[in-house]
DNA sequence: AAGCGCAACAACCGCCGGCCA
DNA sequence: TTGGCCGGCGGTTGTTGCGCT
């Protein structure tokens, strides 16, 4: 655990040269790269097989987009934050073209700065002066370079980003049934008694044009003046399928969980504002990867959420 | 021109989980 | 069941380029 991979070869690090990068491109073009740890003896690099794999994942990749993000990718790596959190490799498979490298380090050195001068918490996603009343709360870490920990079960809406009680409602969230129907029982209570209100997922540009987008303009937020009360808010619906399923630990996660829209946001128009599941991102024709990669990686997240909340659904 | 600070980007490190013998 | 290997992930550090003084 945690030793250094080739440990005992003096390997080359640092810098790749244009001849590496060639070698290495040439080699996996030709030959796929199989057995990353046997790919630098193959392709006569002396380089580590980790090295090469991230190599060839950050920068050589050819279904890379090249050039500087769009105001629109960042709003939709603002809104999947949100939902994921630090989860980098998961908000990549939901923009083609950009690896976890990439927008990790988008977020660290751009993202972070422009929400804080907004006066949004990156961490929380919460209005700043709401982050400081909450120092005392057990439910972040927002003190720690550890972002975003759910640290108790308890603090299932934390991670899901939105949370927040209020009963004054202009837009609604309303969690897919099958979703909900996957909440452990502890926080039933919350989808049947309590209207959990859903922060809006932040924008920092306005929409620009009519390009796809996963949020619709009416609920595009002022992010000068961020009108937290009229933009937020929401319900989990409780449904009928989540009251009545006694047997959550028995749950399996089948295809039609899998299949269902994450959660779906409504505003009183009706309009609604989907964080696209991942049949949806499968649909996309210009998807780079598999099906079946993105279908693992979302099966692999929603096992995560689980586990997260110690439960097996 | 030199020095400095900052932002953006590239790459490394350590850890974890899955797989397999 | 156990231990080693491997790929993947997220945090962190290092490097480079640019603007400002």
């Amino acid at each position: 655990m945690g030793r250094p991979c080739c440990y005992k070869q003096k390997l080359r690090k640092g810098l790749w040269s244009p001849e590496e990068d060639e070698k290495l491109l040439n080699y996996i073009t030709k030959n796929g790269h199989g057995c990353w740890s046997s790919v630098p003896k193959l392709a006569g690099l002396n380089r580590c097989g980790k090295s090469c794999r991230l190599r060839w994942i950050n920068y050589l990749r050819p279904d890379l987009k090249r050039g500087a993000f769009s105001p629109e990718e960042q709003n939709l790596i603002v809104q999947l934050h949100a939902v994921l959190g630090n989860r980098w490799s998961q908000i990549a498979v939901r923009l083609p073209g950009r690896t976890d490298n990439e927008i990790k380090n988008l977020w660290n050195s751009c993202i972070k700065k422009k929400l804080r001068v907004k006066g949004i918490d990156p961490n929380t996603h919460k209005p700043l002066s709401e982050v400081d009343n909450d120092h005392k709360s057990p439910s972040l870490s927002s003190e720690t370079n550890q972002e975003f920990i759910v640290e108790q079960p308890s603090d299932f809406f934390d991670y899901l980003a939105f949370q927040k009680l209020n009963s004054s409602l202009e837009h609604s969230v309303s969690l897919d049934s099958s979703l909900c129907s996957m909440i452990p029982s502890q926080f039933k209570i919350d989808c049947s008694v309590s209207k959990a209100l859903f922060e809006p997922s932040v924008t920092l540009f306005p929409p620009s044009d009519n390009t796809s987008r996963t949020v619709s303009e009416e609920d595009y937020v002022e992010a000068t003046e961020p009108n937290w009360e009229s933009n937020c808010g929401g319900m989990i619906n409780n449904t009928s399928s989540s009251l009545e399923n006694p047997g959550l630990e028995d749950m399996k996660w089948s295809d039609e969980y899998l299949n269902a829209s994450f959660f779906t946001l409504q505003n009183e128009s009706s309009n609604t504002i989907n964080v696209k599941s991942e049949t949806d991102f499968n649909s996309n024709t210009d998807f780079p990867w598999s099906q079946s990669q993105a279908s693992d990686v979302f099966h692999k997240d929603l096992q995560r959420m689980t586990v997260s909340f110690g439960q097996s659904l």
